[in-house]
RNA sequence: GGGGGAAUUCCCGAGUGGCCAAAGGGGGCAGACUGUAAAUCUGUUGUCAGUGACUUCGGUGGUUCAAAUCCACCUUCCCCCA
């Protein structure tokens, strides 16, 4: 049985600090499972870990990324996926640590996605939906793939444009690609720990306590050093919570107030579709951070949870 | 002291006699999600046995078959003149 435990949750549930004491205790290392924390520069806002904060613990899949390239699930899996082997391969315990659901459950499951099309078809596309409107896209999806077409709103253009794409690409319907994918088996059987807050006020109050601190920590800084070194304000790293919103307010476009106002909102929102996303697993051990407040009592109830998973 | 204006469902804000449980937005809640996922998208939001009933539009009392909408008084807030 692979030693492997995924430690997931909404964003300031304190996942960090469990990751790290768990690597201690069990020779483990993490591999960071964030789709934002993977960008160089990116730290305070994306709240990566510090040196300090991995207390000597190995940490992967952290500043792997130039800010302006485009980053993205499929790359995720690829790089991780090696990196996640030789940890196995060199008897170590592997923590899979992060908020970002589709990204560990893809990791976990070993996902085979559809190849991409190339730039020349995605821009096509892209300028077809743009002129032709979505309306004519859907009903073309609905003829070379009805079942896509029948459970996608006509207002989802990333879904709609994708499945087109993958069909132009590939000759094959994303809905079949998917049907046969989703019945392979998963690739690894984790241990999985969830963290989270029955009493979600006191979440929400962390999330906008975390967003001031982050403003202290020097955020502001971070994102005008990212500019300053050419960052692209369009590119997927700049799409980020706390970074879109204060670069309106560097742009002069939005006061400060208001900007960390919508950074604690849209980090709320964010937090809620992470536990979305995560509920409909019923495999996950969930540790309620309403109850286990503090750091050690998490802790040790995650240990009694591996204690089980490793018999 | 005098004159004018405003009070709407969690918030902002439409609504000036029936088509109003009340537009729209925000927020909340719920959901979707197979190469942008911290993204993208959807639903719902007075109460209740849910094709219907009931309680809401600062308060009280009127007018009317019928009021959030009209009248009177009261309360609070804002503006102007003193």
């Amino acid at each position: 049985m692979d030693k492997i435990i995924c430690i997931l949750g909404p964003t300031a549930s304190g996942k960090t600090a469990l990751s790290v004491r768990l690597a201690q205790r069990y020779d483990g290392e993490v591999i960071s499972c964030d789709s934002m924390q993977v960008y160089r520069g990116m730290d305070i806002g994306t709240a990566k870990p510090t040196e300090e904060e991995m207390g000597g613990v190995v940490h992967h899949m952290l500043s792997v990324a130039d800010p302006n390239e485009a980053f993205s699930v499929g790359k995720y899996v690829e790089m991780a996926s090696p990196i996640l082997q030789d940890v196995l391969a060199r008897g170590k315990t592997a923590i899979i640590c992060g908020g970002t659901g589709l990204y560990m459950d893809s990791l976990m499951q070993g996902q085979q996605f559809a190849p991409q099309g190339d730039e020349a078809l995605r821009k096509e596309l892209e300028h077809r939906a743009d002129t032709e409107g979505m309306e004519a896209l859907l009903r073309e999806l609905q003829t070379i793939d009805p079942a896509t077409a029948q459970r996608l709103h006509l207002l989802d253009r990333k879904r709609i444009l994708r499945a087109l794409e993958v069909y132009y690409a590939t000759g094959e319907p994303i809905s079949v690609h998917n049907e046969r994918t989703a019945s392979l088996p998963p690739q690894y059987a984790p241990l999985r720990l969830g963290l989270w807050f029955s009493n979600r006020k006191e979440l929400y109050e962390r999330i906008d306590k975390r967003v001031l601190l982050m403003l202290e920590q020097g955020l502001l800084q971070e994102i005008q050093g990212l500019l300053d070194s050419g960052a692209d304000t369009q590119s997927t790293a700049m799409q980020a919570i706390g970074y879109k919103e204060f670069l309106l307010y560097l742009e002069g476009k939005e006061s400060l107030d208001d900007a960390v106002k919508a950074v604690q909102q849209g980090s709320r929102r964010y937090a809620k579709r992470q536990m979305t996303w995560f509920h409909r697993r019923d495999d996950i051990c969930w540790l309620d951070r309403s109850i286990l407040t503090q750091e050690a009592d998490v802790f040790s109830a995650a240990r009694q949870e591996l204690t089980n998973f490793l018999g």
